[in-house]
DNA sequence: CTCCTAATGATAATAGTTCTCAATAATGTT
DNA sequence: AACATTATTGAGAACTATTATCATTAGGAG
């Protein structure tokens, strides 16, 4: 999880902007955020960052295998940090908590299609929707 | 899949505009289309019909379980007439197109959540992304 | 330190979606 | 069949999320 390797490997250069906004996502492991959140919590850290900055470093960061993109039942896009962990996301429907569990099933259905079919799976995304624990007390 | 039943039986009126969408849905069945799309199409059949009404024909039939909510990885939502016959996605991220798949193996995940977990499942969003023959053939 | 140019911030532009509201038309009632 | 009620519609404004533009700044190679 070295930034400064990576970024530089790839001939990127290292600026604060980009430290500052992978601070964030890794604080916020297990907490998918979208683009505004980020920018809101890096402005923190960071002051002066411009939005647009954090929409391309984003970007760069997925590119780079650093940052996930994940997505949840609404319109805009949510990322977290790319832990290596492979997991997947139960969101509640009706307060938008995010949990986290392991255990992918989508792997042997990956086998199957590699045999069934002529289609070549490079990766997929899951979520399972419902409600959590506090929602369903609180009723 | 009687949409007048379905429509009166909670309270909505049956309109030259909604049956135009609906009928557009059920000549797509296997390609998730976006409102957009979904405009444009019903424009042939219904001349005059507004994209707001497309767009709330959609959550409409949505919420009646006419048509499923897809994700594809961009950024505007998709949707496809609910067949009834639950299955899933393949989407080619070079040429954008959708193949289908029966047999879930979410199913499965679902119950063992339902066991190891007070959250409560009612829904899933699965996708596989890669390549489709026909762009693993042009390279 | 100097130079080159990638990266940035401000802001304009675009795209997708939702809202507003007056006009229309579907349905229940006479 | 005519009427009354009110859900629905179309047009366009408004809004939100994202991307593009461009002059300025600053990372880092030499
Ligand atoms: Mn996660
Ligand atoms: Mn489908
Ligand atoms: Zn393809
Ligand atoms: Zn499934």
């Amino acid at each position: 999880m070295d930034l400064s390797r990576r970024l530089r490997s790839r001939g990127h250069r290292v600026t604060p902007q980009r430290k500052a906004v992978l601070e964030v996502l890794q604080e916020n492991e297990g907490v998918p955020l979208d683009p505004e959140a980020v920018f809101e919590l890096t402005r923190e850290r960071h002051a002066g960052i411009g939005l647009a900055t954090v929409y391309r470093t984003l970007e760069l960061f997925r590119d780079l295998g650093v940052v996930l993109r994940v997505h949840l039942h609404e319109g805009s896009q949510h990322y977290e940090i790319n832990t290596g962990g492979h997991h997947h996301h139960m969101v509640c429907v009706s307060c938008g908590s995010v949990d986290e569990f392991d255990g992918c099933v989508v792997d042997d259905l990956e086998e199957s299609i590699r045999e069934d079919s002529d289609f070549v799976v490079t990766s997929h995304c899951l979520s399972l929707f419902g409600y959590c624990p506090a929602c369903l007390t609180a009723r």
